[in-house]
DNA sequence: TCTGGGGTCCTAGGACCC
DNA sequence: TCTGGGGTCCTAGGACCC
């Protein structure tokens, strides 16, 4: 009785464009692209895009060179990612959010979500966006929910830096009208196929028989696809460390790659490189995969349990070349190869 | 628009065994 | 001729997220 428990949902703005410009003052107002190596002209695409460069239609996952027409004449600015920097950021973020005493999950480098006991949620992500700011000088959201998907679905409406909240009594009001796709978890893919089932909005999913959608979606996603349409998600807090359960490596190549004697070598040092990320960990490598992008952009991936659990590179590079050699189409076979990628997988 | 890199989880089917 | 039911292991592939 009147325990009132919360989940916040904290999301830094504009993550990568905000620390580059925190170390480069001189790029402030102007629009910075974060992604590939920085050079547009590359394959690669937008990592983070400042608010600046997003009034011009550039946003993550979006072609450096489809940013880089977008942002012509305007004085933007496309810098390579940085990986060390933002986790360094990102550790003194979340390092300042466990001041709270709060469950701490977090959900990537700009993400996470704390449990809190408090009679004033609002209060609370007020302490926690100034004191973020106060200490990395960095600003971001709050979401407030009774549950994950509430709070992580208000963080959105709280950008940039402000707070929000969505309550089981709120939900339908602000998400009834909404497109499914709007929801977490809920992709391109299965809105479309919902949308065929006739369900178009949050609402209309909410109000769908959950039997009939296990009979479409599986027994576990038909069900959970329901549930997230009415705002519902009984997924905790959870505040243990994070644990991989595979490490991989994959590498788009800037031109196509054409022999097999150079696929094959590529493939090795990728397999060397996962070797040497996961030489500290101590954990056996049980199944390795392997992934193919063939030209133009059909991706094809393999995996296979190791007769005997590894750490050793060359047995991982072996192991690999072994994999690729199950492929059914050989590269050697007039194909060529945009992309290559090893995956370890542990026992 | 010519499409990265690093992850997780679920589903389904085949093989094999009892 | 027409053929069980259950359990486990393995792999392919889909989908999603940051």
């Amino acid at each position: 009785v009147g325990v009132d428990r919360w989940v916040l949902h904290v999301d830094l703005d504009e993550f990568l464009a905000a620390v580059e410009v925190l170390r480069h003052p001189e790029l402030a107002g102007r629009p910075v692209v974060v992604g590939g190596r920085g050079d547009p002209s590359e394959r690669a695409v937008v990592s983070t895009a400042s608010y600046q460069a997003r009034e011009f239609g550039v946003g993550s996952g979006m072609p450096l060179r489809t940013a880089a027409r977008k942002l012509e004449g305007h004085d933007a600015v496309f810098l390579p990612v940085e990986k060390p920097l933002y986790e360094a950021a990102s550790e003194q973020v979340m390092s300042t959010l466990r001041e709270f005493g709060a469950v701490l999950e977090v959900i990537g480098w700009d993400e996470a979500f704390l449990g809190a006991v408090t009679p004033d949620p609002q209060g609370l992500a007020g302490r926690i966006a100034a004191r973020v700011l106060e200490v990395t000088r960095l600003h971001c959201s709050v979401g407030i929910g009774a549950n994950k998907l509430q709070a992580k679905t208000a963080t959105g409406f709280g950008k940039p830096a402000g707070v929000f909240t969505i309550t089981p009594d709120t939900w339908f009001d602000v998400m009834g009208d909404r497109s499914t796709e709007a929801l977490w978890g809920i992709g391109s893919r299965t809105a479309r196929k919902l949308a065929d089932l006739g369900i178009g909005t949050v609402r209309e999913l909410a109000a769908y028989d959950e039997a009939e959608l296990a009979a479409r979606f599986g027994p576990a996603i038909g069900p959970w696809l329901g549930q997230r349409g009415k705002g519902l998600d009984r997924n905790p807090v959870v505040g243990d460390p994070w644990i991989a359960k595979s490490r991989s490596r994959e590498m788009t190549y800037q031109q196509n790659l054409e022999s097999w004697d150079r696929i094959r070598h590529e493939l090795a040092e990728l397999a060397r490189l996962v070797a040497t990320d996961v030489a500290d960990d101590g954990r056996l490598i049980g199944r390795v995969g392997v992934k193919v992008r063939w030209v133009p952009f059909t991706t094809e991936f393999r995996v296979r349990k190791l007769p005997v659990p590894t750490l050793d590179p060359q047995e991982l590079a072996d192991a690999a070349l072994r994999v690729l050699d199950v492929f059914p189409e050989r590269p050697e076979e007039r194909r060529k190869v945009r992309l290559l990628g090893v995956r370890a997988e542990f026992e």
